[in-house]
DNA sequence: ACAATAGTGTCTCTTAGACACTATATG
DNA sequence: CATATAGTGTCTAAGAGACACTATTGT
């Protein structure tokens, strides 16, 4: 089968023509919005344009090149430099082991010929999941790389075809939450029931009933745990102190929380 | 970002030296059991073994050269030599056409250094759902291809990472039959209720409550409409002739067919 | 005091699933 | 007639969502 071919690319001058990269849509929330992560490119084609982060795969796996992008954009490092490694969870606050809480997973290939006018380009989306993260550092490798609303990026003309990959990773954001807990992956590493459900509000576009909303998230086995302690304070406006959570152990949620309205339309 | 690299990219010798393949996941159901698609490797590395068809990625889209490979493997052709093209949904039978009513869909993309021991190579894998199809033509590209029970191949040693893609594609199967129309990619352009829940019990490995699925069924909008017209005949050893159906215009399901037994241990 | 929010109680409606039953075909 | 299957009726338990209410805090 592919054995020939392959023989066959031996010959350097034989040897198709393909750079493999990867893209990264980065979200958080920051603000009560549903943020991603953009850089602005310095140089044809598409100068001047928003494009998502991304580069060339190395010598390292299809996760690590992306892992490696969104460190190098953010300016954030998953372990300092290799050195250190514990205590990377424990303050998400500072620079080095911010991004050790952030949830990678691949969204999609895409590879149309003509989507790079230079040369052929097949490009491995990859979906990021992250909680409130600084500005990005101006010193990294993006000229300049900044934190955008999504309906903002997505009125906006993206580079290549930036715009439908950016599309295709908020569809999936959305479908995710449904039976995965990876809201929790939006929010701290205590967090109360209202800021997951301001996780949803952001992602989803739309207001969740907070009564119902409480009871079904503790409903769900292994979506959140008690920590047994509650916020140092009540809201700005007044209320009670609230419960704080942690995440559970499930990868996925039973039953899941669905949307509303999922538009019979929607068919 | 990239733009730097890109322009060094134009110098072949500084280009990373990265195959992009396709490799199909290509399932159908034959006799009540669903089957995957492999072909024999004739030489090294792994020769002898069992493999996922696949092949380098030409001028083309990436979904196009998954058809392509799928086309290869098995003789059959979308539409005759891009030729003709009326009547391919119309003689399922036939092997000019047959490939028109396979569903294909990309999968994932794998692409860890040292997966193929000859070069890097990223694989962009797809899932394929055809309906039953003839026995793969000797005479085509692959030395030898055949449908395998998907028991008894994922007990198989797979070439390449070929077990691991094979595993991922079976858990996209039963998770797309939850929420997606797909089984009515498994059967012919008319079939029953039963022919229906042939599918899910082949693909979930499950028997299914005859009654409430079919109810269930016909519930779904858009899952399923009526053609007006009876099997010809009853069951083998008795019963009444059965509806025919089509499938409908629906995506997705709404409300999805749920596994039974997705243990809550599953987490 | 007032306003805002956390968390709970309760009711209704829909649905999954178990079970039972009838109707219709084949041998 | 015996048997197998298509399709429907019905009951129960569970969950989603609407609504209402209490409790607790900050201004």
């Amino acid at each position: 089968m592919d054995e020939q071919e392959f023989l066959a690319a031996y010959d350097p001058g034989d040897f198709p023509a393909v750079a493999v990269t990867v893209d990264v849509v980065a979200l958080t929330i920051r603000e009560g919005v549903l943020q991603v992560l953009l850089v602005e490119r310095g140089e044809a084609p598409f100068a001047g344009r928003l494009a998502l982060p991304g580069g060339f795969v190395g010598d390292e796996t299809l996760d690590a090149a992306a892992l490696r992008e969104l460190a190098e954009e953010t300016g954030l490092h998953p372990d300092a430099g290799a050195s250190r490694r514990a205590g990377a969870a424990d303050d998400p606050g500072t620079r080095n082991g911010a991004l050790a809480r952030v949830h990678l997973e691949q969204l999609k290939t895409y590879g149309d010929p003509g989507r790079d006018p230079r040369m052929r380009v097949v490009s491995v989306a990859y979906l990021a999941f992250a909680p409130s993260l600084p500005d990005p550092r101006p010193g990294g490798d993006a000229a300049g790389a900044a934190w955008l609303p999504v309906a903002t990026a997505a009125e906006t003309a993206l580079a290549f075809d930036h715009g439908r990959i950016l599309a295709d990773g908020l569809e999936r954001a959305r479908a995710k939450l449904e039976y995965s807990p990876l809201a929790t992956a939006f929010v701290g590493t205590e967090f109360t029931i209202a800021e997951l459900r301001a996780v949803y509000a952001a992602v989803w576009g739309e207001d969740l009933h907070a009564g119902n909303f409480h009871r079904k998230v503790l409903s769900v086995p292994g979506f959140v745990e008690s920590t047994g302690s509650t916020t140092a304070r009540g809201g700005e406006r007044g209320g009670p102190r609230a419960k704080l959570y942690r995440a559970g152990d499930a990868r996925v949620l039973h039953p899941p929380l669905l949307r509303p309205a999922s538009e019979d339309g929607v068919r």
